[in-house]
DNA sequence: CACAGCCAACCTACCAGTAGGTAGGCTGGT
DNA sequence: ACCAGCCTACCTACTGGTAGGTTGGCTGTG
């Protein structure tokens, strides 16, 4: 029985993997090779150029992101548990095991990285903002959320300022304390729940 | 007249520069070496080994941090005058020149670097969070500032999510756009606005 | 003053290790 | 016969780091 090119599939793991812990040029092919218990070539053979196989990470990447918010949508209920489902995974991601989400990883050895990749990734926090922005738009739209500050809420623009919160707390939280993660996104999110009087009531408030 | 070891200073200065740039593993001491017009072996005379630059870079940002603070602080008029200097400084020098800050850029091969340095960098986060925390007790203090959640305010996770907030949009915004930062963080400091009328006129709005 | 000694700062020349990448050969399934 | 998949063997470039030598300015001492 031959692996009908399982390797690949197994190499993009391994290489995901290895971005989330120490970003894209702190992983070499003969790290994949030892992993996979072949030889630095037969990588090669697979992913000529690394940027091959960056490139291909962004496509592995981005499926990752699909089949996630996927999941999300079935499981969720409304706006605010949706943003708690992926608040939740994203800890669940970055803390065991201390890794970054890949698209943090990406970003940071960003500018040493061909255009093409660059462009791809761009594209990348592109779906990943959509699908965020879609949930706040729902949640404003239902009423779960609401923006206190002056003139018409823009749920792009709060979406954006969740992405950003949520990927910088993560990145900080491994060295000040997972704790401060959740507590952190807890507090921006309550700022955005509607003005009642269970709000002051903690069993309702927002744990992540 | 000699240098009288000017150069070890202009080598901390070209390291902090390529740190922001390419993070800590991302620059050689031969890059250190060509900018300086001297040999690698040089370097190594002033930094015997590479984590001797980091423990030194770590010293070097804890003054530039410290220094920023001091200015902020004299030149600052109350609370939210200080944070917007604080965010005009950082975009400055994130935008002018694709650099990220030292604190980050150290933050993201933190796994990799000696255990030391790991150390000194939890500690100059808690720096940085000890001034914001200031900043944001004396707005607290002095009514320019109010968090709308529910129980006392907390001076502390305010400033925390403050700074997360901020490294995530420096981060993110290089990718998506410079204009993203600035939003973001307006958005971020409106809710912490108190309620007034004037806060519906864009003419009091943050601006940053 | 002259001179010896010291030392910071720099140099050339090297090391082992690893990076990404290439050339070409073997093998087993279709 | 073909070819994907893997191999051995190799390349160049570069990494952090070391050994050992040269220079030239300061210093204390006769």
């Amino acid at each position: 029985m031959n692996n009908r090119s399982n390797t690949r599939q197994q190499l993009l793991e391994v290489s995901a993997d290895l971005l989330c812990r120490r970003g894209f040029s702190g992983f070499s092919y003969q790290d994949l090779a030892q992993q996979l218990g072949i030889r630095k070539a037969s990588v090669h053979h697979h992913f000529p150029q690394k940027a091959d196989l960056g490139l291909a990470l962004c496509d592995w990447t981005e499926q990752w992101l699909l089949q996630g918010f996927e999941h999300f949508d079935r499981q969720g209920n409304g706006a605010v548990d949706r943003l708690q489902r992926y608040l939740r995974a994203s800890a669940k991601h970055a803390f065991n095991g201390d890794r970054q989400c890949p698209l943090s990883a990406l970003n940071s050895d960003m500018p040493q990285l061909p255009e093409a990749i660059q462009e791809r990734l761009r594209q990348l926090s592109h779906t990943e903002l959509d699908w965020v922005t879609g949930v706040f738009r729902m949640g404003l739209d239902n009423g779960e959320l609401q923006d206190h500050s002056p003139g018409e809420a823009d749920p792009r623009a709060m979406a954006r300022l969740f992405i950003f919160t949520c990927k910088g707390a993560l990145f900080y939280a491994r060295l000040q304390g997972q704790e401060y993660f959740t507590q952190s996104m807890s507090l921006l999110l309550q700022q955005w729940l509607p003005d009642t009087h269970d709000n002051h009531n903690t069993a309702t408030g927002i744990t992540v």
